[in-house]
DNA sequence: AAGAGGCCCTGATAGC
DNA sequence: TGCTATCAGGGCCTCT
């Protein structure tokens, strides 16, 4: 499931495909995905440019000329490159059988450098979304989210301010109103590097607390890029190839395995918080 | 009004 | 073997 290590490797290769091509055409096999798509997005989009490609929190956003597409992959989303083999004409119908490939390919971009970008989701949580704003930060959506985990404004004092004692730390980390881009994975393994109890609630963090939570966020984040992101069911980067951070995880899937600090005798714990599977270890994270 | 939980979806797996 | 039940989870939505 991509969280924000993944969605920065799909851009930094979409970047090397995608950056500075027109759009030449657009097929949909399926509309379903979380929003429908509608045959005036596609009109929307052919024949534009793509100026830059970003990332915000879960978010690639594709800058065209005084319009912006968000693109959450969900569950499931991958993009997929594909190099479009002969000057095969794709007809400008909506709906066109490919006759391609793979189950689940629901959006196909033919770009103009003879990249074939597809948009593939199992289970149809993704989403595109279409803004037209000469900037980015015209977009009141982005302003809701809290700052980038990576970024110099979470900090300590951020932190502090944001917490007023309310909800356990487990659920201040999913919130992407407090820090954005963190999922369920990271969460997990952060609160097990740092020593925080999942349960813990916020009125009771002390400040080193806080402290081992903003370092191990950002140190996991960073090491999990390194990585090529989490290989979790099926993440795969745009080129097919899978992340490697899965086999650093400490806690996540690991219920009743003995705990992996050597110091510790504990056992790894399965619970729910807001109905998410929850992974620690009750004796060292307190 | 903040926080908890339901829902969307499909495939993998467990259990009978 | 073949069926059903359960689980996975991001973010939006509803309910308390």
């Amino acid at each position: 499931m991509p969280e924000l290590p993944e969605v920065e490797i799909v851009k930094r290769s979409l970047l090397r495909i995608a950056n500075k091509a027109k759009i030449k055409d657009i097929k949909v096999l399926n509309t379903n995905l979380r929003y429908k798509i509608s045959r005036k997005f596609c009109n929307q989009l052919i024949n534009e440019k793509i100026i830059k490609i970003s990332r915000r929190s879960k978010y690639i956003i594709f800058h065209f000329k005084e319009k912006f597409l968000l693109l959450h992959l969900g569950m499931t989303g991958k993009l997929l490159i594909l190099r479009q083999k002969d000057n095969e004409i794709f007809k400008s119908s909506f709906y066109y059988d490919l006759n391609i490939l793979t189950k689940h390919n629901h959006i196909y971009f033919f770009l103009n450098n003879g990249f074939v970008l597809i948009y593939n989701d199992v289970r149809r949580f993704g989403y595109f979304k279409y803004y037209f704003k000469k900037k980015l930060s015209e977009i009141s959506f982005l302003k809701k989210l809290g700052p980038e985990p990576l970024g110099k404004k979470f900090n300590h004092k951020y932190f502090k301010n944001f917490i007023k004692g309310k909800k356990n730390i487990k659920s201040l980390l999913m919130d992407q109103t407090f820090v954005s881009g963190l999922g369920n994975i990271y969460v997990n393994e952060v609160l097990f590097v740092a020593k925080v109890n999942p349960l813990k609630l916020c009125c009771d963090l002390n400040d080193k607390n806080i402290n081992q939570l903003i370092k191990n966020i950002k140190l996991v984040l960073k090491k999990s890029i390194i990585n090529g992101g989490s290989t979790i069911k099926d993440f795969k980067n745009p080129s097919g190839k899978s992340g490697n951070f899965q086999q650093f995880f400490r806690v996540y899937g690991k219920k009743n395995r003995k705990c992996s600090r050597i110091s510790c005798k504990g056992k790894i714990n399965k619970i729910l918080i807001k109905n998410r599977a929850t992974f620690y270890c009750p004796e060292c994270q307190t």
